[in-house]
DNA sequence: TTGTAAGCGTTATCAT
DNA sequence: ATGATAACGCTTACAA
């Protein structure tokens, strides 16, 4: 076991003769100090392997360079949710570079709790990226109330700065193509709960823009679930089908782990995708093309997502700078696969 | 914007004409002090949400009550991972409720670089957690060294605390099952590659276990591939039929994500599974229920590994225990789908 | 160019 | 039962 005795800026000192405030200008490149003593420190630095304490120096700065990241309990996103967990990668990347790391913001620890903004304070956090939260949540209200920058990658916070993908242009896309290359006009909607922003905004913009190309929505080709759940498309699906006469000639599934199981309940009765009908999803998860058939869906750009929310948050903790629009919105792709076909 | 105060230990003390000292111990609760006094100042600080800086706290602790979580960059393994995002949102969870949080353990952030054990010692990091890190990486050897508390979730690292599923015994479970229940005996391997000691590990028992079921598994019906992606399952299975004359009756493909592309290359050979040949996988990736056909495959205890890596590294941080066995092994589960039929 | 010293908000020891 | 005070390791005016 090697036990290499942990330096302090005494240390440092001492072994030049120095006091510790040319130490702490040298380290911090502040004030001034000779170029010669400047080199001299900075290299034994390296060699030895000296690093403030982050807390003293965090004490004093009545800061952290640390980023909040808040996840939603009630919806329980954790980590494992394949978008927001590569989202949050890429935000993580993006402020590291900039100085800054991230930690999660939590609400009890041992028998201690907080609220959000509670433990924000406590830990002298910089920013927080909030990353899924309900906006009826007063823990959440609180927070984005306080004096702390805030970012978020969701929809429909009032006063808060959000990314968000393009929902409406997603969908236009969707339907573009299946007007102008599948040229179909019976289309039915599969969303998710309207307790969510982002399948609101889909549904809305499905039903506005499939007016506007003339499209043949019947009102029973609209299918709104109150869960994100395979086993909800799968159901839709059957819904769909007792309840017309003519099925629609494509199935547009807001949300690709639905859509999963729309095909598979399509696989079960033994409609042929893409030959009977065709089915579009949103999101372009990782098994998306890894599926058979693969899935056609609408890509979120998830590095852009996350880069432009932390671009903004660290804007806004530096500059405070805040002549940001309060809503910016990032572009999607249609990825062409093998569930729809011109 | 509301702007409450912040508050300091000082403010509370004010408030009752007590000195911080009796602050301190109340909030601790430590020391001697007054029910009476006790009761009042704790109804006080809850009720306008004092909270101590956990900087000044953790300064004069020399400790953080944090545990850092290493991900090796070198294999690119990141949140993103769902298997290691799991087996992390576990492991978070259950070291929160006794009291601890994470951060990740990073190398560099702005322009400053840190060896892994710098980065702790910078943070007073009390553990760290390593979830996917190469044994012949100098930083992590020079952290596993240390003597700082450490647990992985890796195979193979000496002199560190590893938790880890039991290949061999899910391996067994896979021969057993094919050799009691689907009567088969001409049974295929298809392995990530060696680099990984978890592959390493399931292929090893693969060839002893099927030698002892006296089973058929012919020279060339073992494929080691160079990488973990669906494309090389793809490519292997081909290059598995081109290399037989007799094709297996069972191919055991040692993870999920390659086992999705044999599939897929098996259904554009038009070869029908189970009914032609069937296939098993390894892990229990999400997709896997929800693919068509959906997949057989060896289930990993994601939640034990999580947690018992963190009840090891607790017990290390404040017992000082030692006396655990090196190496603790989570039993795996035969998840019977689709892609298998007795 | 360098040093001095106050201050950041706690905990813990020792008095009282 | 409570208070005074040193200590934790650092940054930053300000002084030399």
């Amino acid at each position: 076991m090697i036990m290499k005795k942990k330096l302090t800026i005494f240390d440092i000192a001492d072994k030049f003769n120095l006091s510790i405030g040319t130490i702490s200008k040298i380290m911090n490149g502040k004030g001034t100090v000779s170029p010669e003593t400047r080199k001299n420190v900075l290299e034994y630095v390296k060699e030895v392997g000296y690093f403030p304490i982050s807390n003293a120096r965090n004490l004093v700065l009545k800061r952290s360079y640390s980023i909040g990241v808040v996840f939603s309990e009630a919806l329980d996103i954790g980590l494992e949710h394949p978008f927001f967990a590569s989202v949050i990668q890429h935000f993580k990347k993006y402020v590291e570079i900039r100085g800054y790391e991230i930690s999660f913001v939590v609400r009890q620890i041992g028998d201690q709790k907080f609220t959000y903004l509670d433990w924000c304070r406590s830990r002298n956090i910089d920013g927080v990226y909030i990353v899924a939260g309900s906006f009826d949540d007063p823990g959440i209200l609180e927070l984005v109330n306080s004096n702390i920058p805030c970012v978020t990658t969701e929809i429909g916070f009032p006063n808060v700065h959000s990314v968000v993908s393009d929902n409406a242009q997603g969908i236009q896309l969707i339907l573009d193509y299946i007007h102008n290359d599948l040229k179909k006009e019976k289309v039915a909607l599969i969303s998710g709960p309207m307790s969510s922003n982002s399948f609101k905004e889909r549904t809305k913009s499905f039903i506005e823009y499939s007016k506007k190309l003339k499209m043949k929505v019947e009102d029973n080709y609209i299918e709104v679930l109150d869960n994100y759940e395979f086993k909800s498309g799968y159901n839709a699906l059957n819904k769909l089908i007792n309840k017309t006469d003519e099925m629609p000639q494509v199935i547009v599934v807001s949300s690709d782990d639905i859509a999963f199981g729309v095909l598979r309940a399509l696989f079960d009765k033994n409609i042929k995708v893409p030959d009977h009908i065709q089915v579009i999803g949103f999101d372009d998860v990782p098994y998306a093309e890894r599926a058979t058939p693969a899935l056609t869906t609408i890509r979120q750009n998830r590095k852009m997502l996350g880069e432009t929310a932390a671009e903004i948050l660290l804007d806004l903790i530096n500059d405070g700078k805040t002549d940001f629009a309060w809503l910016t919105h990032i572009e999607t792709e249609l990825i062409i696969r093998e569930t729809t076909l011109k």
